[in-house]
RNA sequence: GCUCCCUUCGUCUAGAGGCCUAGGACAUAGCCCUCUCAAGGCUGUAACACGGGUUCGAAUCCCGUAGGGAGCGCCA
């Protein structure tokens, strides 16, 4: 099996394009076959490199490998479609060998005039057929007229054509309905259904599994590949992802590229496991590690309505994602919002003091001040708690504090032998003259992060 | 406008005529555990868009309605 992903570098990676290059990459691993990454820039106005960059970087964060691609070389290449114009001008000259297209010399605005008049006349916006049947000396007469013109399908009529897409089932439409399209820009460069098409055959693409955009254009597609004589490989449409509103995913939505989410702290980990059972449903459950997502990937269960890209539940697989962090990536992914120039140790403490209540970095920024910084101001139900358990209460602490440094048994220990308070009573006090809060992560831990002496000298204010 | 696609708990989904008094996960509520929070355990609330058929029997098949989406580009 050869499945592909093949975007164009026009923006950044957008969370459904990520989804189905991720099932796609999915697909090829578990039937151990091959993944494509296919840079489609036929648009040169509008395809900027740095996003094929762009791409490629988000793709990689995510976890996506593709075994060929722009960067990755093979036999098949190029994998960028701008060098490919060789190739695609075989394939039209043979096209136009056998009749297959025609030179169309319409102008933008006649076609523009045409779309609004048929739209008018409650008529599909097809493209009308004015160039088709031009004659030879016609041709030449517009040629000559210094026009080039763009290059059109010549869509047979009365015949249907059928496919069975992957997802949606059989899928039949009439050749009647499709208009002839362009497949050679007036500049010489192919277009999309054109250039897409032929390059899935002659790359070897054996699954075509894409956003459901591109159900209705199948088709147009499939009609090339047959005048080509090339082989269609199969086809299946996913959903669109949509956002919380259940309208299309989009920056209305705060955020739909993989880099939003990157720049926010969100782990590849749980964005893939998102994406992963978004119009997918896989038995297993709980976050699932790369080579267990490609074991349980089963298209058979691809869902056929759309999907919602839901943030509150990117934040259930973002938390588990951070609790399962190995401690020196944790100390990694923190590090922005760490204090400069802070030792191996004390970052490596307090990381892990922290890690279980952290959903993304800048969580930890108040509690990089309550730790590192300057003793905390009480709030109100943290003064009123300080009060009632006296300077007794907390002379002894500041006292085993100064003897045992940061060791809460020590210190609760000490301060239970003093007052004969337990549970709460013994607890609570701490907890807030040390951090100022009521509430926050494990005393225990917390307290071996801080900076020697700093425990002692918040328990003595108050004795 | 025309063609096509879609519609099960809040969310992701299971479900291919009787196994469905519709299952699971997450979210949510309550309880337990507990120095707080988190984690964990237990219990609960919660859905077949609507209307007609077909059938002994329909979430599942057919028709229609409503709602959502896509395509009809010298964009991909």
């Amino acid at each position: 099996m050869v499945t592909r992903f093949a975007p164009s570098p026009t923006g950044e990676l957008h969370l459904g394009n990520a989804r189905t290059a991720l099932f796609n990459q999915l697909l090829a691993r578990r039937a151990g076959g091959r993944f494509l990454l296919r840079i489609e820039d036929t648009d040169s106005e509008r395809s900027v490199d740095a996003h094929t960059r762009g791409l490629m970087a988000d793709l990689r964060w995510l976890g996506i490998e593709w075994d060929a691609g722009p960067d990755r070389e093979d036999g098949l290449g190029p994998y960028r479609q701008s060098q490919r114009g060789a190739r695609y001008a075989q394939e039209l000259a043979v096209l136009e060998r056998t009749g297959a297209v025609y030179p169309c010399f319409c102008t933008a605005l006649e076609l523009s005039l045409s779309r609004r008049a048929q739209l008018a006349a409650g008529r599909p916006p097809r493209y009308a057929g004015t160039c088709r049947a031009l004659t030879e000396s016609e041709r030449a007469a517009r040629l000559a007229g210094g026009v080039s013109p763009t290059l059109r399908f010549r869509v047979p009529g009365g015949e249907r054509i059928d496919f069975i897409d992957m997802v949606h089932g059989p899928q039949s439409f009439l050749s009647d309905d499709i208009g002839d399209f362009v497949v050679r820009r007036a500049d010489g460069t192919a277009a999309f259904f054109f250039s897409n098409a032929v390059d899935d055959a002659r790359m070897g693409v054996t699954l075509v599994l894409r956003g459901e955009d591109h159900l209705a254009n199948t088709p147009r597609q499939l009609l090339i590949l047959a005048a080509l004589g090339l082989p269609t490989p199969a086809y299946g449409h996913v959903a669109l992802l949509v956002g919380a509103d259940g309208t299309p995913l989009s920056k209305r939505h705060g955020a739909a590229s993989v880099r939003d989410y990157r720049e926010q702290g969100y782990l590849p980990e749980a964005i893939a496991n998102h994406l992963f059972r978004l119009g997918h449903s896989s038995a297993p459950h709980g976050l699932l590690t790369r080579e267990e997502m490609a074991h349980a990937f089963d298209p058979a269960h691809l869902g056929r309505s759309p999907a919602r890209f839901d943030e509150q539940q990117l934040k259930v697989w973002q938390k588990d994602a951070v609790h399962r962090l190995p401690a020196a990536a944790a100390r990694e992914w923190l590090a922005p919002v760490l204090p400069a120039g802070l030792d191996e140790q004390s970052a490596a403490a307090f990381t892990a003091a922290l890690l279980p209540n952290l959903l993304l970095p800048g969580d930890a920024s108040p509690w990089v001040e309550i730790v590192f910084g300057a003793p905390p101001a009480l709030e109100p139900e943290a003064a009123e708690l300080v009060r009632a358990a006296g300077p007794g209460y907390f002379s002894a602490a500041a006292a085993a504090a100064a003897r045992a440094g940061g060791d809460l048994p020590a210190i609760a220990g000490a301060v239970r032998a003093a007052t004969g308070r337990k549970g709460a009573d013994l607890y609570m006090p701490l907890r807030v003259a040390l951090t100022g809060r009521a509430h926050g992560p494990e005393l225990a831990p917390l307290l071996k992060a801080m900076p020697p002496g700093k425990a002692r000298e918040r328990l003595a204010r108050f004795a």
